[in-house]
DNA sequence: TATTGTTATACTCTATAACTATA
DNA sequence: TATAGTTATAGAGTATAACAATA
């Protein structure tokens, strides 16, 4: 899988359970001690935002990866790969295809630095900078709708609690 | 990567970035966009999270997957295959090594059930238990410690929103 | 026919080691 | 020597297709 499950909601489904049929009914499989632990409440709900960017990029001929890489080459222009790859953790050989899928098509651009050959200056085309546009809007507008249903109270206290627990590690 | 990292942080370091070499010192990358996403912090925060689950568990001879599938097991006594690949969301052929790791451990077995000969129900061990025992505990205080600094309303709504994100899909 | 578990296979993401070309 | 980018390779997680045994 594409670490990106484009798996549908082929849930339980909740099926009534009436008392007839509930002797032979599977009862559901409960998950209350994983339940203690915020990150397992993490991880499936990362699956969800996942699988929701995933089908979200698709259309634009993008993946988690270049989508990310191609944002942080457009914000940040002229940026070698060694940095984009820190900036990503990710460990450079990895990034090497990422660059390449993004390069052939043609939405960015491998420059050689003059003044020191060993790097590549990294910079959006201009179809690059389009999708860019396109791709960004796309990604939080799918997300809103995701969200929709929070108040800003609550999304600001996860918010919060998410970017602290990546500053710490 | 075994998809869990166990990168350690040589992250940017935040050099001092004194004006004597604020010239030559690349700017540090900005995410600036990135961050507008949950999703984004989300990634990076479950990556930290998903490293010290990882650490916890190796010395108890478990992975994040084996760590799940045994708590289930233990909690749902006599589950079949098919029940636990779903309460993990994952595809039943994936589950097939996750049985034989925890059953090759000699910590469930695996028995067929006289009603239905295709089937198998799974049941942890006492040395299934009595790891399970122990894993859960230090995944719980690992977590705690690192969850520490954060007051029980911000966590009680980062587990809500977590939890509903799930929940919908 | 349909389901359970299994095998075989492929794809994505990630990590390490070793190479090259520059510095 | 050390760094930037690359190649080759391996391992983990996940997905689909097809099979045997059983229902």
């Amino acid at each position: 899988m594409p670490q990106i499950s484009g798996k549908v909601a082929k849930r339980a489904a909740g099926r009534p359970a009436t008392k007839a049929n509930a002797a032979q009914e599977p009862r559901p499989v409960s998950d209350k001690t994983l339940r203690k632990a915020l990150g397992y409440h993490m991880k499936r709900a990362f699956n969800v935002i996942q699988t929701d960017l995933s089908e979200t990029l698709k259309p634009l001929g993008l993946r988690m990866l270049t989508y990310t890489a191609l944002v942080l080459i457009v914000d940040n222009p002229g940026l070698s790969q060694s940095q984009l790859a820190d900036a990503m953790d990710i460990e450079r050989p990895n990034l090497v295809v990422i660059v390449d899928e993004l390069e052939q098509n043609e939405l960015i651009l491998r420059e050689r630095v003059p003044s020191d050959r060993r790097t590549y200056a990294l910079n959006a085309t201009l179809a690059g900078r389009q999708l860019y546009e396109r791709a960004v809007a796309a990604v939080l507008s799918h997300e809103a709708r995701l969200l929709a249903r929070f108040d800003a109270g609550q999304l600001e206290a996860t918010k919060t609690v998410l970017q602290s627990i990546r500053a710490e590690g």
